[in-house]
RNA sequence: GGCGCGGUGGCAGAGUGGCUAUGCAGCGGAUUGCAAAUCCGUGUACACCGGUUCGACUCCGGUCCGUGCCUCCA
């Protein structure tokens, strides 16, 4: 069994993974914050940790993923002054739509999906113990995490507190007892969205949520704790300043999470990805053009830590593996998978194991796709072998979680009147070329070219597809 | 200013102290009535300058360039 490596974050190396309980592992990724449809960036967090996943439960017998929805955010309060809708109304609607075109990229739902919103009371609870503890004070309606309290703060992202405050160019809020306290508790007005608290109406400050939900549904400390490298600092080094010391582990920073796993930032044609230059990619927009498995294989055509240029070229090559894959499946489709092969190609499962080597995987499954062609062509080859690949080929595609078997070529609604037209065409261009007539054969290939119609000639007849 | 990351052949993108990455594109060939697909062959790639070494693209130091975070952000 090959084992899995993975870059720690927090020791900033590569590290065989060794699970706390080889009988439940454990990981969490944080969600997203719904406000609006997802973007290229939210898709390949969520394709990643899903990858990862799909990698995990090929290791151990059972994995427990969560990811949260952020659905109390001030971004959620401003689309809600922008739109007029009510808050519930915004975060259910784009949760709704995350998930759908999450789900279009195979990314399997998280076993458990907590929201922030149904987790006040494990927020308030940890705020307390870190008063308790004297690791947060109240002040002026806002309860603060202490930052000088936590002398390992700043482990995770390489920074000093005194660095913090240097390079820092907001105001200090004058309640605030040292620069770097960040707020677990703030306010709420009247037409703000809040709870009762030992500390007034208010709502809970953006990092405590991932501490209570991870801790409620993992227990601490749990295997892998993952995000995107935007979120190491400041959300996850206060997560863990939170999480620590309410626990009591104030000199560990592992007592929450041993292995931190950050994606890198995906630009657009060069470009970093912002309102403002107005190209914020929406998946939604993508699943317009592309298949969902071929915008999978596009995000993952890179190594998840290095940064990710999202371009069209990328896409196509993307297609192009696609429809590969999609061929293969189609010569071999007489081809029963046979049962006892349980198992990925090794190769591909070596590189996914190690640190996940997506790129490198894509080019072992080129690999096996070429040696499975060869298979297929060649007549020596016994029916059993071409089953035990297929078997192979369809564990791969499964782990890499491309469902393309299942999908099979994007089926595009043809309309009846046009297929029969299509299906008259062919006979008569099959008939032509029987009489040798290669010029009408020709012209009616020009002519459903045309009509973006593309024959392929096979030993069994013509075939078609849309371009 | 502080903390990070990276510079690989036309493009994308892995990797390694000495041994083919891979894909796309290009070129030549096989096959095909023509196409498509596939197969075979084909490219003095590792920013620059020093150092370590029998040997470095791979390790160390410096230079240049690019880029992320430090403020909501996946």
């Amino acid at each position: 069994m090959a084992a899995l490596t993975l870059f720690n974050s927090l020791t900033r190396k590569k590290e065989a993974f060794e699970p706390l309980d080889k009988n439940n592992v454990r990981l969490y990724a944080c969600g997203p914050t719904v406000y609006n449809y997802a973007h290229i960036g939210n898709a390949r967090m969520a394709v990643v940790f899903d990858t990862l996943t799909r990698v995990l439960r090929t290791l151990y017998p059972k994995v427990t993923y969560v990811s949260n929805i952020t659905d109390v955010d001030d971004k959620i309060i401003a689309a809600h002054r922008e739109t007029g809708q009510p808050i519930e109304t915004i975060t259910e609607k784009y949760t709704k739509i995350y998930n759908e075109d999450m789900a279009s990229l195979g990314v399997a739902p998280p076993d458990i999906q907590p929201r922030a919103t149904t987790h006040i009371g494990e927020m308030i609870k940890i705020i307390e113990d870190l008063i308790a503890r004297d690791h947060a004070y109240a002040a002026d309606g806002h309860v603060l995490f202490h930052v000088p309290s936590f002398p390992a703060y700043g482990g995770l992202s390489g920074r000093s507190r005194d660095e913090q405050i240097a390079g820092a160019r907001v105001e200090v809020a004058s309640y605030k007892k040292d620069p770097a306290d960040f707020v677990l508790w703030k306010p709420s007005g009247a037409d703000e969205p809040g709870w009762d608290s030992p500390w007034g109406y208010g709502r809970p400050g953006w990092h405590i949520e991932c501490s209570a939900m991870s801790a409620k549904h993992l227990g601490l400390p749990f295997d892998i704790h993952g995000g995107g490298a935007d979120l190491k600092f400041p959300h996850h080094e206060n997560e863990i300043a939170q999480s620590c010391c309410a626990s009591g582990h104030e000199d560990d920073l592992s007592a929450f999470a041993k292995v931190w796993v950050h994606n890198g930032f995906v630009t657009v044609e060069g470009e970093k990805m912002s309102k403002s230059l107005g190209n914020f990619t929406l998946v939604h927009d993508i699943l317009e053009d592309y298949p969902g498995p071929v915008i999978r294989l596009a995000l993952l055509s890179a190594h998840y830590r290095k940064p990710l240029d999202w371009t069209q070229k990328r896409l196509q090559e993307a297609q192009r593996l696609s429809e590969k894959i999609a061929d293969i499946f189609g010569a071999l489709d007489a081809i029963e998978c046979d049962p006892s092969v349980t198992s990925a190609d090794a190769d591909i499962l070596a590189a996914l194991c190690d640190d996940l080597n997506t790129p490198l995987a894509f080019s072992k499954l080129n690999t096996l796709l070429s040696k499975i062609d060869l298979a297929i062509t060649n007549p020596k080859i016994p029916h059993k072998t071409l089953a035990e690949l297929k078997s192979i080929l369809y564990n791969s595609t499964q782990i890499l979680g491309i469902g393309i078997v299942d999908q099979g070529v994007k089926e595009e609604a043809v309309d009846e009147a046009l297929q029969t037209e299509i299906e008259k065409l062919l006979t008569e261009r099959t008939a032509a070329k029987a009489a040798k007539n290669f010029a009408r054969a020709d012209e009616i290939r020009d002519e459903l070219n045309k009509q973006g119609i593309e024959i392929i000639d096979t030993p069994e007849g013509p075939n078609w597809r849309k371009t």
